[in-house]
DNA sequence: ACACGATTGTTTACACTGTAAACATTTATG
DNA sequence: CATAAATGTTTACAGTGTAAACAATCGTGT
């Protein structure tokens, strides 16, 4: 006794909330979340969740927040050491993880880059999630330029090169707009040419 | 008299509800698009569109499809004398009249590439017209290869890379995630070095 | 010309949604 | 312990997706 999967009592409902949310995202999509479902998978009156969040938006925004800290975290995970240890091997696993990421978070990476919270900056929190992890890339740019590894743009342009490629790739790969190229080999095994033609195409020549 | 701007009692009412779509779609976005608020739109009575689509979904998949078919003419017209006339300065043409659709269109672009229909599968005519439109870049590609001009790996993997980075740039632009960059300088001239780096890292050498 | 089935449009109905407001309860703090 | 804030609930309302029943219109074979 005591051990009942439902037995946490302690945890803010807040959290609870989100948790519901996330598990009717996985069930429903994005579209078809409501937040009464979301209260009822919580334990909840229909509209207690209005107690924690201003309405439906703010609450996908703090779960998309959420996400951000879960992405980063997956994208540092790359260079265990630290970032200042950048090489274009580690940036590759980065790349790896990024798209790891959107394969094994589907939901959350939608909310995250899909249209579903129309304006980031109306909830600055998120914003600033959203940058902090968008700066781990834009640093390790800025490391393998000084390390000589890569052409000496515009750092801020490299990465958006480099992010619109894993954007592109992880955001087809989630809607499942690659199927008939997919099927050949494991992503990961594609990736990595994607990411090493990618990179060639990066190198320090005639900067 | 009869040159009343609502005076095209012809039109087929189907097409007056696509339209009316469309119209609902730039003003609310998709999240927020009611059937019944394009019904108002036709000036229909409020259930009407069910007797034209199945439900929601089968009505923006086919503005989707609808969407790709205006997408497909704009990539055609970088290579106004037909494709088998391929250049790399043609083919980085169609790379911005890529952006410039994404661009000039947000909403047709998040209905075809955004997560709004969650299965293309699921409507086969929406389906073979993306494909439709994917088979023009595949098909640049394979002439770009015979002339040379690029390296000789498998064509739909130069595709699907050719294809992530430009998803991800229109995508990342019409989610407005690139604003910070975007201020110096017109996405046009941006995207062009984009291009070009992306295209140098796919040259001949040691196919 | 006309009957009749199919196509297209309308009305009605229902369960569900987002959200505001009023109310109740718990919790923290003087 | 009193009282104010935080948290949760109930009630209420307008708007939604969609099914079903009904009405009008149209095309077609005779």
């Amino acid at each position: 006794m005591g051990t009942n999967a439902d037995d946490h009592p302690k945890e803010p409902t807040r959290e609870r909330c989100l948790d519901a949310a996330l598990s009717v995202l996985q069930d429903v999509g994005p579209e078809a979340l409501s937040l009464r479902e979301v209260a009822r998978r919580a334990e909840l009156s229909p509209t207690a969740p209005y107690r924690h969040f201003a309405d439906k938006e703010a609450m996908l925004a703090a779960l998309a927040e959420r996400g951000f800290g879960v992405f980063e975290a997956q994208l540092r995970q790359a260079s265990p050491e630290g970032l200042h240890m950048m090489t274009l091997e580690r940036f590759q696993a980065m790349g790896c993880h990024y798209v790891q990421f959107a394969h094994d978070n589907p939901d959350y990476y939608r909310l995250m880059f899909g249209g579903v919270i129309p304006s980031h900056d109306a909830h600055p929190s998120l914003h600033a999630a959203g940058e902090q992890a968008f700066n781990v890339l834009l640093q390790s740019i800025e490391l393998l330029q000084r390390f000589g590894k890569i052409k000496n743009a515009e750092p801020r342009r490299l990465a958006a090169h480099v992010w619109a490629l894993c954007h592109g790739y992880a955001a087809l790969h989630v809607e499942g707009r690659v199927r008939h190229i997919a099927e050949e080999a494991p992503w990961q095994e594609r990736f990595k040419d994607h990411f090493e033609w990618l990179m060639s195409g990066l190198g320090t020549t005639a900067d």
